[in-house]
DNA sequence: TCCTTATGTACAA
DNA sequence: TGTACCTAAGGAC
């Protein structure tokens, strides 16, 4: 599930079902890690939510965040009042009059100050979905870097909130062959690249997946059968390894990249 | 019931 | 570079 655009809605829907105009929430760690720091917060109200990257943070009173990373397994589910109950894996809980809110499987969930927080953003690059980011922060690293652009699209140092779809995508609708050297991009491709995340991202935000097929080359567009990937959002190359390419048909590659599965297409991404 | 896989990261060697 | 960690779903038996 989780990369930032994933992150940055939940932000979106814990503030919705959370914030304070709803009052006092219920905070639980049913599963029992973060019991101490959960009696801490119970019946404060969530002030803030906020999303970094992959990174989420839950304000509760003054100077206390919940810090949360969801990892690769990790999973939040929001539903209805009044709450079931919950399975012995729920880390974290939140309840009020209306909703409820089960935080599973997380990397993190960790009660942190201010300060705690302030050196998670200090060592994250720019997030194409926060106002705040743009794309020379990014350039200065990439355009010095001997690594992979689609190593660096994956280190958070350098971007934050690109994951493994995202990073495969882009670099297919820009053609861009995913073992081409960082310095080898060009500033005008990498404009590009930064441009085009913002608004995959921003789509992703708005519909809760993955979507970077362009208009034209929808299956409708193209007179082909309708299809949605296994992921539940339609893309180019991502998890379709031997499939033919969209585009053009051939098969698409896949091989590990820093600990990832690669996808790209060998006759679209030759440069 | 077991094995594999997954949109991630940190740390050890 | 390898391994550990957190969970759940799907497929092979």
């Amino acid at each position: 599930m989780p990369e930032g655009h994933t992150i940055h809605r939940l932000a979106q829907d814990y503030r919705a079902r959370f914030g304070t105009p709803r009052g006092p929430a219920r905070v639980t760690s049913p599963q029992g890690r973060f019991a101490p720091a959960a009696a801490q917060l119970d019946g404060h109200a969530l002030t803030d939510a906020e999303a970094h990257g992959k990174h989420l943070f839950l304000r509760f009173r003054p100077a206390d965040w919940v810090h949360i990373h969801l990892g690769l397994f990790g999973k939040v589910a929001f539903g209805d009042a009044p709450a079931p109950p919950p399975t012995d894996t729920v880390r974290l809980r939140l309840a009020n009059g209306t909703s409820y809110v089960d935080l599973r499987g997380p990397t993190t969930c960790a009660l942190i100050t201010d300060a705690e927080k302030q050196a998670i953003h200090d060592r994250l690059g720019p997030d194409p979905l926060r106002p705040d980011a743009g794309p020379s922060a990014a350039y200065r690293r990439i355009s010095r870097s001997r690594t992979t652009i689609a190593a660096l699209l994956m280190d958070q140092k350098v971007v934050a909130g690109v994951g493994n779809v995202y990073r495969a995508e882009v670099l297919f609708r820009h053609g861009i062959d995913p073992y081409r050297a960082g310095r080898d991009i060009t500033p005008a491709e990498w404009d590009a690249i930064w441009a085009d995340l913002v608004g995959l991202m921003r789509d992703g935000v708005r519909d809760n997946r993955i979507d970077t097929v362009r208009p034209e080359h929808t299956p409708e567009a193209m007179g082909r059968p309708p299809r949605v990937d296994d992921h539940g959002g339609e893309v180019y190359v991502y998890r379709r390894a031997n499939l033919p390419c969209h585009l053009c048909g051939a098969a698409i590659r896949t091989a590990p990249l820093a600990a990832r599965n690669l996808f790209w297409c060998p006759d679209c991404q030759r440069t």
